[in-house]
DNA sequence: AGTAAATTGGGGTAATCACCTGAGTGCTGA
DNA sequence: TCAGCACTCAGGTGATTACCCCAATTTACT
């Protein structure tokens, strides 16, 4: 048998922590060696520890997970990381994706892939959930779009007509159209109505204040 | 001070289990005196302890949180009951509605809100989470429009213009329009892109298979 | 049987959309 | 300096939508 792989557990929500700690041990083949509430224990506690791999919650009182991670590797800490987030918002992901963080799940994901993929990144592998590389992949579309592209795609979804969105932006309706047409060019719809669809269900725009 | 307030706790997830009997624990008044992992367990808990409140998740192995407390008011069982539910979907809160369950809140609020609700339901009233609250709005809107209307909103939705939609539904264009019209009349907008926003953001489509 | 609601569909009009070609400006990196 | 890209706007055409009118038929429920 190998050697037990040294995990250190990072979540502010109690009852995440346990669980995930629980489902690992009955797993097998690994070794919970510390846990932390926040950010800051977390950091001081990968430093002291040099866990095999680090499971860290994203949103910590303290210090996030993502900058946990960023700060180790300030320290050279050798260690390896999974993030485990709640909100999955696009953002955030491809934040994670640029940090090259090599593990990274959403709190949704069954407990058994996560821990499966623990175990991967403690072997040197990386692991993605598909709900995350789904995100990302929209996430990679999205910055396809211009600025000015994604105004237009925030203005339809209120409802605008292209005549008011001309007016709320301050161009002429032509531009709009043009806008309009190349957004549906580069998303391969042929509808404002997929084309909303497309965009929210990619995130693509700010639903929270319509 | 008042006795301390009985209460059953019964989710299959022991993370959660755990972590709501600590936040119980240290808000104060109440006395956990019960524990189940599943709905069976649960149900024959509640008979025998008769507690003032059962927390119940909703998925759990044997029997649903909702069938747990129709079956212990078969019994007539006195207790009052919360549940909370991971998957917020409009028709399982609409059931919970329907069932009258004295307090329902998402899995995704605050454990403080959570246990606030258990005190005020075990009390005697009633605790909807905001959240919860807002989505049964949407479904009682939903539940104003027609299944006929509700098939041409999600053909719309689909991407499908019109013509292609009176096409896929057997039906004239013109029914469609007159659909579409009602649709916006009811809903109380002025475009189909602000229909679709609202269909969307109050789950009156489904956009799993687009 | 009778009333209400749902579903169907027709006519018509003004506005808007979808899509095209073309073009001027300004910024940026090679 | 020059190509490339983003942004801007125009003209034009056919399709489609938004919205109003009205009415026949079916379905549901009292």
């Amino acid at each position: 048998m190998d050697p037990l792989v040294r995990i250190v557990l990072a979540d502010d929500h109690p009852l995440s922590l346990a669980g995930l700690e629980e489902a690992l041990n009955a797993r097998g083949g690994v070794k919970v060696v510390g846990r932390a509430t926040n950010g800051i224990d977390a950091l001081s506690m990968i430093k002291r520890l040099s866990p095999d791999c680090a499971v860290l919650d994203l949103s910590m009182p303290g210090a996030t997970g993502l900058e946990v991670i960023l700060e180790a590797r300030r320290w050279s800490v050798p260690s390896r990381f999974v993030v485990v987030t709640g909100t999955g918002t696009p953002q955030v992901l491809q934040e994670l994706k640029n940090a090259e963080v090599s593990g990274v799940f959403l709190k949704s994901t069954p407990v058994d892939e996560i821990c499966a993929g623990i175990l991967k990144v403690a072997a040197g592998g990386t692991a993605v959930s598909p709900a995350v590389r789904k995100i990302l992949e929209a996430v990679e579309q999205a910055n396809n779009l211009t600025t000015r592209e994604l105004q237009v795609l925030q203005a339809i979804a209120r409802g605008l007509t292209n005549r008011a969105a001309s007016q709320a932006l301050g161009i002429s309706i032509k531009t709009i159209d043009t806008h309009r047409t190349n957004l549906m060019r580069k998303l391969g719809v042929r509808s404002t109505a997929s084309l909303l669809v497309r965009a929210m269900r990619d995130g693509l725009i700010d639903v929270s204040d319509i």
